[in-house]
DNA sequence: GGGGTATTGGTTACATGTCAACAAGAGGGC
DNA sequence: GCCCTCTTGTTGACATGTAACCAATACCCC
């Protein structure tokens, strides 16, 4: 058996260093979010795929698929948004199965009133802190690996 | 009110992409994992943790700390890692309260065997794909966001 | 030593995800 | 139109995370 290739000290300290910032980053944007809008990460996620239609609205399986859930996951967490009335049910015309998750006026109020601190969030905690350089990497970097990733949507 | 200083293209790049790389790259390197070796994610992070002292043991608590773990996760965590045999718990000499987290042979060997594949599969699907220069701005990217952030020990 | 306080590990109630099974309907070949 | 199969969304059983609380014990000041 071949000797595996260790990770020397820069591949371990990017790889480390990832992960890291992985957890704590996005720890503190969910929890800035959750405390200047009352929205969870997921919450924001959904309210944000929606907006993203002119409709305003999105077969559950279509967005489910769009943000890479479960369909199961997406149908459990629209229904505790529709308690909090961000979000309806309405039957679909043209298929007497499927539901369709339509933004509510609450629902785009909410948003928009999120979407400036949470930017400002992104910015103060990520972005503003990094060169055009850097952030320029960090875009090619992810296109890269996303790239090799096989496609979840197949 | 002012403007919201909404994301330019570069940015937004980079942002979407980190979060799509983070919720792919992940999933991908823990599917390996569990297929090639038995373990989720959160089992070689305890594992690995505790091969890095001599004794190969550690408090509770000061491992979760160092994990970033609430106390309650890792001490479920455990539990369930004993019934498998991976790990198991002594009392502390020191400190009647206390339970010392021990690394049991069958762990050492889990863990140990799991490396190997673990590393490639980072390599295969992360840093492989990058060159020197991009695992150089990754890390410093990592390093000066983790800075700036709170520091979640205190 | 003795008593108040902080620390520690664990437990209980709950939130939220997964997987598998399911009912209802769509859709194609005949 | 009728069967067979696939798709769609929901749900129950379960896994695993969080938050609030508890009992036991260590620690500190006197």
């Amino acid at each position: 058996m071949d000797e595996p290739r260790w990770l020397d000290d820069a591949e371990f300290r990017a790889w480390i260093g990832y992960r890291r910032m992985r957890l704590l980053l996005d720890a503190q944007i969910s929890r800035d979010l959750m405390r200047e809008s009352g929205l969870s990460d997921p919450d924001y996620d959904v309210l944000s795929a929606l907006t993203s239609t002119k409709e305003h609205r999105w077969r559950l399986t279509k967005l489910a698929d769009r943000m890479l859930w479960s369909k199961s996951r997406l149908s459990r967490h629209i229904s505790r948004m529709e308690q909090r009335g961000l979000v309806t049910r309405e039957e679909c015309e043209s298929d007497g199965r499927g539901a369709e998750i339509v933004l509510t006026e609450g629902g785009l109020r909410a948003i928009e009133a999120a979407a400036p601190d949470h930017v400002e969030s992104v910015r103060r905690h990520f972005i503003d802190l990094l060169t055009e350089e850097q952030i320029e990497v960090l875009g090619t970097v992810a296109e890269t690996v996303l790239a090799h990733l096989p496609d979840p949507q197949e």
